[in-house]
Formats: structure tokens, C-alpha cells, sequence
DNA sequence: AGAGAGAATTAGACGAGTCTAATGCAAAAG
DNA sequence: CTTTTGCATTAGACTCGTCTAATTCTCTCT
């Protein structure tokens, strides 16, 4: 049995391999854990006698099959977990994160599958992140991108957003801001800050930071990748 | 916080108490808990620091009304889980008691209050056990015996199962005895095996340790409980 | 009361996961 | 081509939960 910890490392590798470049650095690791770099090189080590990564000294780790397994089938679980709690526990989807980023590592695979089922086997999770099917690496959805990327006038549709601190979650959500709402860019302001216009006409400014957070896309690539059904 | 192993050691110590005489002797924990009594006697110095125990050197330990709390508190989440798992996810009564054994460790109290609310505010799970409301101990229902006890001919109802083991309560649910099923004693053999009728007239025989492990009492009873909601 | 049996505790070790402080490597700057 | 700088690793220590082996306590039996 994998620990919970080692799951974690997994977990976060994976993510990072998709943010940058493969290999990941030993800090980039300990930084997104919040350990300290011999924690993680030690860790990391673990996982290497494991078969779960490849190292390259001094390099940095990439993810073998098998350690990208683990991760999916993690990264499954949180999300299985996260619109589990949100629709049969009405959990509001702002305050899920922390919930799942703990059990997620704890249920078997029984509760995975009966989970699912009772789901009806959703492709995606509340934040409008895909769920992995096991071995299936999930589809990354390109047409998606950053809000702040689009110019003024464009009408979009929120894919998802990527974001994990509770307080930003609940003030879009509260702002009207969830996976499947249509907006507007009203403005890109020199100032660091975007405000869009959403269908009822109510007008939402953002800091950078947090449009950032904000994954869009057109609707009609919503309808070419079929993920429309958020 | 409480380590996982912690609460193990809580909740098997609220056990023992009921079950015998306190204080409660670190080999019987150590037992339960499948450690050896070295590991039981330094886990037990750590819960008396922290004021959960109260211990007599050589003697044994007895909880405090913060360590009687901590248990309850596990055992609460505990039941509450077999109950979800059954009514909600479809899980047979018979095999929720691994899954719940870890999660009560890793749910929120906020989980723990959805799933209540999802669920109506239980008060029995689905073994018949009785599930705490928070401080507050669970009434112990006095008017419930063991099987064997009771003479040929009696009139009974199982009251509650009390039996961990899986193969054992399928073995029972597939026989149709659950917490609720009303049944006959017809033979008490002297051969260690005990043979009841059910409603529906089918007889079952069934070892004495499996007996054991039926709770009965007499349908009066049940109404003068107030327990009968099952 | 004294001896022995049986249980509990102490002593010392280990793996997991973490830390700080010291050292080593490698890539950029000169 | 050598130096510097910055990240990675090694060294060594600590806590938690566990173990085995050795020791000590308590209680019963004669």
C-alpha cells in the first residue's frame, strides 16, 4: 500500500509535470507541499526505489506509467469526492476542496465505483475540471485559456476554474462566476484588473489574480469538444 | 489534532469499559488492537499527557470526560458511516464496517453533520447499534440480551448485531436476520447450536458464537424503548 | 511470609516523514 | 576557462508508532 503522503507527491508531480516542463525540480515539489527540499528529495527517492518516478540526479522527476496511474486514479477520487459532496451532500462547491483533498486518499475503490454510480458516471467535477477514467489520461481541453488572454468584446463561456483557496471560490460563485456561465469582457484595465459582463447584465470586476483563475472558452468549441454538458 | 491511532485507542478503551469491569488492563488493549503491550503502554502515556486517560501504573486506565468524548465522537462517526453507506450508497449492512473503520478518522464535522441531515438525524445504524449525539451517551438499550439466554419458545426480536466480522453478518443478512427481524427460539441443542424460526417460518440453526452475537429482547420491550423505529 | 507466575514497564531499535546545517554540483557570468 | 551563485543532496537529528528483549512489579499460592 502507497502512503497518503506519497500519494500527495504523486499527485503533485503530476500536476506540475502539466504546468511546465518535465522533469520537475526537487524544489518546485517541496514548495507546492510545503516541505523543505531534503524532505523532498528524500521523498522523491522513495518513489524512485517504488518504480513510480524516473530521476535524474540534480535534474529533477518525471512520473513512470505506473506513478501516473496513482496520480489519476487520485486525482479521480478528489474530483469523484469534490461533486459528490456538492450535489447529493449540498456542499457549496467553494468548500469542497479541503474535504476531498483529505478523503480522497482514504476511500476504497468499492466507494469509488459506488460513488460514480451514483453520480451517473460524471465526466466532470464541480470546478468544471474533467474526472479520469482510470487509466485514461483525462482529455485536456485547449480551447480552454486563461480569461485574461481575451481581448474586450469577446463573449465566452467559463470552462472551469482553477483555483483552490475557498474565500476567491466563494466570491465567484457568489459573483454569478461558475463552470458554464457565459460572459462578456467589458474591460481590460491597465491596472491589473478584468471586468466582464455576465448574461443577466450584471457587471464583475476582478484582480488579475483571480481572472487568472478563470479557464473560458468559446462557446462553440463548448459544443466541438462535447463538454458542454457541465 | 488527534492521530488516527489515537482515536483507535480511545474508542477501543470506551469499548472495554462497557464490556468489563474498568480500569481497563493494557494487554486487553493491546489485544484489540492487535499491538503488543509495549506499544499499548507508551500509547497510553501519551493519551494520559494529553488528559484523555486517567492511568494507575500496573493497574490499567479509565477514560476521562474529555477521552469519553474524543470515543464518542469516533463512534458517532463511525455509525453514521454504516448508516450512509447502506442507505445511500447502496453498500450490504454486512460489509461498511472496513470502510467506516477508516473514514470516521478523516471526515470533517461538517461531513459529519450533512450526513446526518442527509439522513435524518439516525438514531440506530444499521447494525441496531445506537448512534451518540455528541456529548451525550448513547442509551444503553438494557433490555437487549444475547440469544442464548433465552428458553426454548421464547418470542423475540433482534435487537442489534454485534458482530464485526463479514462473512458472518452476510451469512445472517442472506438468512434474514437483521435488526428488526422478529423471530422464535425453537431448539437450543447442547451441542452448541441454537435453531430459531423466523416470521415467514423458515428455521435456522446457528452456531453458539454466532448466537452470541444476536441481540434480542421481547417486542414489549422494544416499544417501552422507544427503540422500535429500527 | 516467601516464591513464582503473569502482567506491565523500561530499554533500545527501527522506518516513515520531517527538519536544520553543511556540503556538493552545474550552469551562468566573467 | 575559472569563478560564482543557486539549487540539490548529504549528514544528522527528532517525533510517532511500532517492535523485541530485558526488567520490574503485583498478586496468588503454599
Amino acid at each position: 500500500m502507497l502512503s497518503a503522503k506519497m500519494e500527495d507527491y504523486l499527485k503533485a508531480i503530476y500536476r506540475l509535470e502539466r504546468e511546465g516542463e518535465p522533469p520537475v525540480a526537487t524544489s518546485t515539489i517541496a514548495e507546492t507541499l510545503e516541505v523543505t527540499p531534503p524532505t523532498a528529495t528524500s521523498m522523491v527517492e522513495k518513489l524512485e526505489d517504488r518504480d513510480l518516478v524516473e530521476r535524474e540526479k540534480y535534474k529533477g522527476v518525471t512520473l513512470t506509467p505506473e506513478g501516473e496511474t496513482v496520480a489519476l486514479e487520485v486525482i479521480r477520487h478528489h474530483r469523484l469526492l469534490e461533486t459528490f459532496l456538492t450535489e447529493e451532500l449540498g456542499y457549496d462547491w467553494s468548500e469542497v476542496h479541503e474535504e476531498a483533498e483529505i478523503l480522497e486518499h482514504h476511500i476504497s475503490e468499492e466507494f469509488e465505483r459506488r460513488v460514480a454510480a451514483a453520480l451517473d458516471e460524471p465526466a466532470v467535477d464541480p470546478h468544471g475540471d474533467p474526472i479520469p477514467n482510470d487509466e485514461l489520461e483525462p482529455i485536456d481541453d485547449h480551447s480552454a485559456s486563461a480569461l485574461a488572454d481575451h481581448g474586450e468584446g469577446a463573449r465566452l463561456e467559463v470552462a472551469r476554474v482553477r483555483d483552490r483557496d475557498s474565500e476567491e471560490l466563494t466570491y465567484l460563485d457568489d459573483a454569478g462566476i461558475t463552470p458554464g456561465t457565459k460572459l462578456v469582457v467589458e474591460e481590460v484595465a491597465p491596472i491589473g484588473m478584468v471586468t466582464v459582463r455576465l448574461d443577466g447584465g450584471e457587471t464583475v470586476s476582478l484582480p488579475d489574480h483571480i481572472a487568472d483563475a478563470i479557464q473560458v472558452r468559446t462557446p462553440e468549441d463548448a459544443v466541438a469538444d462535447g463538454v458542454s454538458e457541465v
